[in-house]
DNA sequence: CGGTCTCTTGACGGAGTTCAAAGCTAGTGG
DNA sequence: CCACTAGCTTTGAACTCCGTCAAGAGACCG
């Protein structure tokens, strides 16, 4: 629980009793490997946080190839927010990449907390626009450059990320197939 | 001022006092075509709505292409919520496209509303939410759809819009060249 | 072991770009 | 009201990036 504390801290200042109010809404769930927190179809219930292990958040477009909008491994936020706040189905997929343990609010007790807990309107406000600014950014790098400066960009920013994942999902974050991104693989290691 | 106000009543329900206090927040600025509301390097000091004429919202790579991330027209929102909320220096430019009116609240009178009208708190909230839950959609579009098919979609979405939008607007909104879409609307006009 | 999943490699194909040239439109000034 | 210009759109040919298909080599796990 202190990495939540931690975590809103970092957000909003907010008292200590309306933090232990907060927290106290949370349950916390164990996911082993390959098992998923939601499907496309399913209404997303919950909001989520990580404490341990790794998820990746994806799409499955009408051809059958996955297209992952993002990973969240310890200390990230989690949740179909479209499915979630609308109560509308899915149209994603959550599976955890490695076992997990996640920090769960259900939408009735979030809820709760938007009505009693007024700094808790602020904490998502200003989450949700962090989370904006960066899919934003990605949106620009994915139009303006290529796969193999995305994929140099992903391996510098995300160095200890990359390698808890497999070839196959960092493709499918970057947009490209895995044979793809063997070529550019081997074509960065001969020009080093 | 009416369409302000209806606007907020789509998205939360605010007593006419505080809608009152913070519609008093924003002044009415008039653009001419071909003019800029940012550009890149400057910090973004104001949020906008428009209330007659249209926007882009681009940023400029590094070989001088432009990439839209939006258009914004009667009744839409329009910042940099990236260098506005961080007083940091902006990528984006966000240019007239038609000569056109927006009203403007700057950057310590809408902290002085989070402050002082809580439901406006809650407003950008559920703005920013819809925002990213649109942006995500974008996202998956063109991750998963080559563009023929996202220019299908954009005319049956945005079809009063498109009438607008010269061909290299809507290209770099695309994410392709205007001889590329070129192609395109050639191609359909003769497979029907 | 045996089976499944991952990573690599090569040949080929298609979507989209680049460059250049020509026609078209629309605004502007005389 | 016409002439001029600047920007928009189209077209064609060569080229690049990335995908598809198929096969083989490791790696992991029961």
């Amino acid at each position: 629980m202190i990495e939540l504390r931690n975590n809103i801290s970092n957000h909003i200042s907010i008292s200590e009793k309306d933090m232990e109010k907060f927290c106290g809404l949370f349950k916390a769930v164990q996911i082993k490997k390959k098992k998923f927190l939601l499907r496309e179809g399913e209404v997303c219930r919950f909001e989520g946080f990580v404490t341990r292990g790794l998820f990746r958040v994806y799409h499955v477009d009408q051809n059958g190839f996955e297209q992952i909008l993002y990973f969240a491994k310890e200390n990230w936020w989690i949740t179909d927010i479209d499915s979630f706040t609308n109560q509308s189905s899915s149209r994603l997929f959550i599976e955890a990449l490695e076992d997990s343990e996640v920090l769960i609010i259900n939408r009735g007790d979030k809820d709760y907390a938007y009505e009693h807990i007024p700094k808790i309107e602020r904490l998502f406000r200003i989450m949700t626009q962090k989370t904006h600014v960066a899919l934003q950014r990605r949106m620009i790098d994915n139009l303006s450059k290529n796969a193999e400066q995305r994929y140099m960009e992903f391996m510098e920013k995300q160095p200890q990320l990359i390698q808890r994942l497999s070839n196959i999902q960092i493709a499918a974050y970057l947009g490209i197939t895995n044979v793809f991104l063997s070529n550019i693989r081997k074509k960065i290691s001969l020009g080093s």
